[in-house]
This record gives structure tokens, C-alpha cells and sequence, in this order.
DNA sequence: GAATAATCGAGACGGTACGTCCTGTCTTCAA
DNA sequence: TTGAAGACAGGACGTACCGTCTCGATTATTC
């Protein structure tokens, strides 16, 4: 039930989109992403314009598949259960998300930016990267709920939004995001 | 030993300065922030595009003062003091705050993003927009303190980041910023 | 020592030529010769881009063979020698070419400027259509000559280039070309 | 009844203009009209492309203009009437107007390819190269008639079709357009 | 019957050029 | 000196073709 379609022509080159994607993240991080046009992109991978616009419709949607590349395989899987405390539990993970952004904090803005003026791109973003660490937060939160770490009359949705609003809110303002600020939004959720 | 030049020459016209405000918010509006190039807001106020440089550096700057024109006088003065509870304070405060969005989420949701690209003004977006409201709400978080409605263990600074980064997050993610939120931020920040 | 090779493979389709062809002068006929893309007659001819490819190297070789295939037949032979004065012949031998040009003036108009930037096209273009009509000319105003219709003082190959080149001339500044044309071409030739 | 416009703005810059016209007939004998893009002449001539834009529509206009700025002084003004017959009136006048082919022929055959696909720019340069030769020939023609060096009989109108289509004919197909091409023309039309 | 070989439909690819749009600077005239 | 008007350099954008290429499928001839 899924290869959907093969009927002709030649192949997709798997390794042109390799190429793009690769160029397009050390492109955007080495000048940032406003400064990297489709068409240096395209040029540094060694590829067609048009190429490009094959397979992805705008820069935006280009990054977004270029940063998942390297990160989408990391802290998607809700941390170890094992029996750390919860509130270790939430600190460890936003460590870990924390600790990519120290190369691709300025693609991540620019994606947020982005998704700004687009809203299929936002609703992309929001599938592929929001939720699923949303998602993830409210979970363990839950979990805590469940073996009595966190009062059960707290809203795990919206202590989520608390969590990742404070990381976008220092993001987006230039602040620092780093281990520091981990520790203290697990303090602060678990401190109720 | 104040006023520093005034040699001659025409004087300023400041109802060209106010046309443009006036347009450029009314383009915002209607077509989206980044729909509206620079060129159609001088046209549409007309005035020589040359005049917009002379005032703002940038699109975002004049927009900027353009929403402030309107919605600056509003909201930066903490609420009142009286007898209400510091719950209802965050609420009916976070609740105005709101209501300004119905017509200029997307200015805001644009100044957002175009201050992920230009440091200069996203330092100016912070002076004027970002830390205001933010010193408003540590403010009342630390009279809640100081009046026993919230844990004297709660760090008000943190707080004011999930205040605020609740609704940022909230607010770039296409979903809805309204009076409902108000109350569940302010719930949950005094359900600790 | 003939038929070249012929050891496998398959067959050369050849009613997806003739249906290259027919999408062709169709499609030039409807749109005009410049607006019709190459992808555009073998799509609408049902046949791979490739296919054109393998027969024609350039548009013009492929219109240059629609066109011939319609109207290749036509006015390559002498006219009839019998009683008629020669005159009379011309002007019938002229109107005959023109009265193709009333669905074809506008490819043959882009054949002639598609020669100016192609010599090798020029070549085929002048082998097929043009010398062939020159030459039938110049016979029948040689023919004119020995029957004492022209003057042996004539230059049957000048007058040639007169005729065809007020042809050409009146054709491509778009200017009628009719059977008044033809009449009054004749009439000034045997004029001298 | 004058002037036209003349309220703001930026003058135009003549020199830009002219660097482009000069760099549109060097780049065109060069290579070759269809091998010289737009970009490639601004480019040349250190101009932004839409300065190119700002006055011409098409390459096709620039170059006509371009080919003019050179040789449109030349060979409109109807050749000196003295004692000379009219028949070396002719010939010297068209000896001149192929004088000039020597370095332009190409970009006299990309024009009227051009003006085959484009009618406002056929009209263009009816106007300005075809008529103007045509309207000297006919008037030549009509002194000649005159002063009985011409037969009353024949028509003008055609005889300088017949001259300017012999020489497009010529042009058109590649061979050669010099003073031998411009004696026989003449001969022949007073051959008559 | 299997191997070989050319063609076909389909469509991706590297390239080139196009015309449009926008930005920030400049140059003029008029107020 | 400012403002209106608008030309200019520069550069990105998305589109349209072109001619080539790479597939799998088809259809002949040759072994």
C-alpha cells in the first residue's frame, strides 16, 4: 500500500537533493539565511536552479528539510524513563534540544520568521518540528502527573506551552539558550 | 542649548511622516506585511519614497511606530492596583493585550520575524514593545509575593517568560491568542 | 551497397512522425510559429520529446517538412507550355504560390527568419523552396525569350530576382500578398 | 505645442543610452544577433538591466535604433539630381546602401527576422529603414520618367519593389549583396 | 526461445535567458 | 533644506525552453 507511482522517465537523482540540502545548511550557516539565495544554493550544490525548485518550493521549505537532515533524528524520542525524576527528565531533554542550536539557532529563527509569511510552510513546520516536541513534553509531564511528581491539578498543555514559549520567547529575543536556561525552566514548571 | 540646528531650508513636513504612518498600517492590514513593498507605502501616502527614508531606516521601523501610533498608549501601564486579586490583574491585563490582536496579529506576528534579520531593530522591538510588557507582569508577579498570592519560592522572572512566551508561542503558531488563553495563563501561573 | 544497416531493434515508428508533423503545421497554423515550443507539438503530437529529436534538430527542420508535406506537391512544376502567352503563365504560376500563403504566410515568414540564424537551415530552406521557384521562373522567362514575348536583352535571372524578391518584399512588411500582386508582377515584367 | 513633460525626477542619463546602443551594435557584429543576450549588452555597456528596459521593449528596438544611430544619416537623402542619367543615380545610390552591409548585414537580416514575430517593431521599422528607401527609389524613378529616361509606361511602384526585393532576396538567402548586385539592378530596371 | 538492439513514453537534469519586482541611492526642479 | 518625481545600479525571483540523459517497456532481428 505505498509505493504509489513509478510509470517513467528518468529517475530523481537522489544525490542532486543531498547536495542541495547539505549546501543550503552550510550556506545559511556560515552567512545566515536571509543572505543565501535560491540561486547560490543551487550553484554551491553544484546543481540547476530549476532542480532545486523541483523538489521544494521556497527556500523555507528547503532549510526545514536541510536542518531535519542532521537534527530530525534527535530528541524526538521522549527521554529515557528510567528511574531519573521527571524534572531531570525535562531538563535533560530541552539540554539536548538546546545544545543543536548553537550552529542552527539562526536557521531555526529565520524558519519561525518564515513561517510568519506562509502558512503551508508554518503548517509544515508544525508538523514536523513543533508538535512532535510538544507533544513529547506533555507526555512526561503526564508521566509525572502519574507517579505523583507534579500536582495533578496542573495543565500539562499548557505547562508544554509554558516550556517551549519560554524557549522560543529567549530565542526570538536574542537571548541566551543553553543548559542554564534548561535547568531553570525545569525548576521553575516542577517548583508549583 | 537644546534644540540644534535650525538654519533654514523648507521645514519638515510632519503630515507626510503621519500619511505614511497611517498608510502603512492600513497596507499591513489589508494585504500582509510582506505583501507591501516600501514604494507602495510612499505611494499610497502620497509621498516621495525618498521622504520614508529620510524618517525610518526600514520597513519594519515604520511599522513599528505605525502600530505604536495606535496601540502604544494602550497596555504599558500596569494595572490597577485596587482590590483585585493579583490572578485577576494578570488576566484582565494579558485580556487587553489580546483584544489589540484581532486587527494587528499579523504586524506583530511580521515585526517578530523581521527582527530575526536585522539586530538593530530587533533590539529597538525590545525597547519599546517586548521589555515593557514584560517589567509589567514581573512587577505583579512580585506584589503577589509581597501579598501572599504566590509562593514567595517562585522565581517572578521565569514566570514572566512563560507568561509571555506562552503567547508568543501561541500566537506564531497560527493559533488563537484570545481571552480563553488569558485566563489559562493566568490559572496556571497561580495553580503552583 | 544501399540500404545502410538493418540488424535490430526496433522499428522506426513512423506515424509518430507524421504525427509530429501534423501537430506541427497545426499548432504554427493556430498559434504562430514563435509561440509554439518544441514540447508543445510532440506533447500535442502524443509522442516523446525525444522522438522529435530523433528526426528533426530543430523546429524549423520540422516545419520546414509539415509544410512541404502540404504544399511540397504544388507549384513545383512548370506551368503548362501550351498556347498561353507566357505573361499569362507567370501571373498563373504566382498565384497559385500565393494562394497557399493564405493559412501559411506566417510560417513561411518564421522559416525565412528562422534561415537567418541557422545557415545550415538556410541551405535545406533554399534547396526545397527556394531555387525550385527560382528556376521555374527562370525557364519560363527563357521560354519567353526564344517565342519573342521578352526581349533577348533581358536578364532572365535578374528578372527571376525581381519577381521573387517583390514577393519576399510585399511578404515579410506584411503587405498583401494576392492575386493583384501576382497580376501586376507579370504585367510590369513584360512591360520592358 | 512642445515641450511635453518636464516636471521631476531624475533626468534620464543620455550617456547610459548611448553606452547601450554602442554596446548592442559592437556585441551584435561580434557575435551575431541571436547570440548576444539582453543581460549581455548591459552588462557591456555598465548599465542595470532594467536601464535597458526603462527605453527599449525588445533587443530588436535597441539594435534598430542602434544600426540607425550609425548609418541613418546615410543614404536617405535622395541622391544628387545633377546631369548624371538616372540609371547611375540609382546604381550609386544602392552601391551606397550596400556599402554598409558590409559590416551590417547580419543585423539588417536579425531585423527582419525580428519584425516576422513582433508586428509593433515591424511597423517600427517599416517606418524608419523601409520606407523611406523605398519612397527614393520610387521618386527616382518618377524624375526618370521625367526626363524620358524611363518609359512612361511602366509603374515605379513596382519597379522599386523590384529593386528593394532583389536586394532583401539576395540578403535573405545568403549571397552575395556589393556594388556588382547594385550595376546589374540597375541595368535590368532600365533595361526595360 | 533467448539474446540483442533500437525506439518509444516519460520526465529529470544542467543551462540560458527572460521580464518583473524591489531596494537604497542619486539627481533634478520647485516650494 | 525638504519634498515630489523618477532614473539608476544591483540583485533575486519564478518561469519557460532547450537539448541531453536515464529509466522501464516495447518490438523487431539474430542466434
Amino acid at each position: 500500500m505505498a509505493s504509489e507511482k513509478k510509470q517513467g522517465g528518468r529517475p530523481v537523482d537522489a544525490a542532486a537533493g543531498q547536495a542541495l540540502k547539505l549546501a543550503a545548511l552550510q550556506l545559511v550557516r556560515e552567512k545566515g539565511y536571509a543572505k543565501v539565495s535560491i540561486a547560490a544554493i543551487a550553484s554551491a550544490a553544484g546543481v540547476a536552479r530549476q532542480t532545486l525548485y523541483n523538489r521544494w518550493n521556497t527556500k523555507a521549505d528547503l532549510v526545514l528539510d536541510a536542518v531535519f537532515e542532521e537534527t530530525g533524528r534527535f530528541s524526538t524520542q521522549p527521554p529515557d524513563d528510567a528511574g531519573m525524576p521527571c524534572a531531570r527528565q525535562l531538563e535533560s531533554f530541552l539540554a539536548e534540544v538546546f545544545s543543536h542550536l548553537t550552529v542552527d539557532s539562526d536557521p531555526l529563527r529565520a524558519l519561525i520568521a518564515a513561517a510568519q509569511e506562509d502558512p503551508a510552510f508554518q503548517a509544515a513546520f508544525r508538523d514536523r518540528f513543533v508538535l512532535p516536541r510538544e507533544r513529547i513534553v506533555t507526555e512526561l509531564l503526564r508521566r509525572a502527573q502519574a507517579r505523583g511528581e507534579l500536582s495533578a491539578e496542573r495543565d500539562p498543555e499548557m505547562l508544554s506551552a509554558f516550556v517551549h514559549g519560554a524557549f522560543w520567547y529567549r530565542l526570538l529575543n536574542g537571548q541566551p539558550v543553553d543548559a542554564a536556561l534548561a535547568r531553570a525552566i525545569a525548576a521553575e514548571v516542577f517548583a508549583g
